[in-house]
DNA sequence: GCCA
DNA sequence: CAGTACG
DNA sequence: TGGCCGCTACTG
C-alpha cells in the first residue's frame, strides 16, 4: 500500500473531526501526520517490515502509529469508518471549495441542510446564504465563484496522463492517408499543468477521411456528433 | 492528537 | 473588533 | 501537565 493512501485517510479524518468541531489541535495532529507521511521518502510498509518504530517519525505518536499498523494490515481504519457513518458524505467535499472551512460547512449543513456542492449552489442562487452568521452578500458571491472554479477543475487530469493518451492518438492518426499535419493545440500544447481535454488540429487534403478514422479509434466510447 |  | 480561512 | 503559527489576510 502506498503512503499516499495512508495519508489520505488521516486527511479525511482531520476533515471530519474539523467539521464536528473537535479540538483543533487534535485535528492538526492528523493533518500534520498526513503531510509528514506523504512527504516521507521511505514507504511505511518497508519501515514496518524492517521492524522500525513508527513513533520515531516526528508527529507520529502512539495513537496514530497504531492506526498506521491497522491500515497497513487490514486496509481500513476503524476510526474513519466510524466518523464517516456519522457525517453526510458530501460535507468533506464542500471543504475543497475555496473560502469554505469546517465552521461554515457545519453552519450550512445545520441551518440549510446543505450536504453537497449541488445543494450549496441552489441555496446560494436563492440568496439564502447572506443571512447566515458570518456570511454576507460578498461570501455568497464568492462561494458561487468557488463552485464554478471547482467544477471547471474536477474534470481535468494531469498533463502527464494526457500526454500518454495524446501520443497514442497522434501516432494512430498519422497513418491516415491524405493527412498533411497533426498539431496539438489548446492547454495541451501550452503545457499547462492540468488539462480538461485534448485539442488536436488536423490539416488534410480534400476528401480525406481523417474524421472517420478518428471516430473509429479504439478508445472512443461514444460519438456525440461529428463534422 | 503530539511533544517536551 | 472577533471569527474564520489559509499558507 | 500544558502548549500547540501568524507585526497572517480577509470578512462581516
Amino acid at each position: 500500500m502506498e503512503n499516499k493512501t495512508v495519508a489520505d485517510i488521516f486527511s479525511e479524518i482531520a476533515d471530519i473531526l474539523d467539521i464536528q468541531g473537535e479540538n483543533p489541535f487534535r485535528v492538526r495532529s492528523y493533518r500534520n501526520a498526513s503531510r509528514t507521511i506523504s512527504d516521507l521518502s521511505q514507504s511505511l510498509e518497508a519501515l514496518v517490515r524492517a521492524g522500525k518504530d513508527l513513533e520515531e517519525i516526528p508527529g507520529i505518536g502512539k495513537s496514530i502509529g497504531e492506526k498506521i499498523r491497522e491500515i497497513l494490515s487490514t486496509g481500513k481504519c476503524g476510526l474513519l469508518e466510524e466518523l464517516r457513518s456519522r457525517v453526510p458524505a458530501g460535507l468533506t467535499e464542500l471543504l475543497k471549495l475555496e473560502g469554505l472551512g469546517p465552521k461554515k460547512v457545519k453552519v450550512l449543513f445545520e441551518e440549510l441542510e446543505v450536504d453537497s456542492v449541488d445543494r450549496l449552489e441552489k441555496a446560494a442562487r436563492a440568496g439564502r446564504l447572506r443571512n447566515l452568521p458570518g456570511m454576507g452578500l460578498k461570501t455568497e458571491e464568492k462561494i458561487l465563484k468557488s463552485i464554478e472554479h471547482y467544477r471547471a477543475g474536477m474534470g481535468r487530469f494531469k498533463l502527464s496522463v494526457g500526454f500518454q493518451f495524446a501520443d497514442a492518438l497522434l501516432r494512430y492518426l498519422e497513418g491516415t492517408p491524405g493527412v498533411k499535419r497533426l498539431d496539438p493545440a489548446g492547454s495541451f500544447r501550452r503545457r499547462r499543468e492540468t488539462i480538461g481535454d485534448l485539442d488536436i488540429l488536423a490539416t488534410c487534403g480534400k476528401g480525406c477521411r481523417v474524421m472517420d478514422r478518428f471516430t473509429a479509434y479504439g478508445e472512443v466510447a461514444e460519438v456525440l456528433a461529428r463534422g
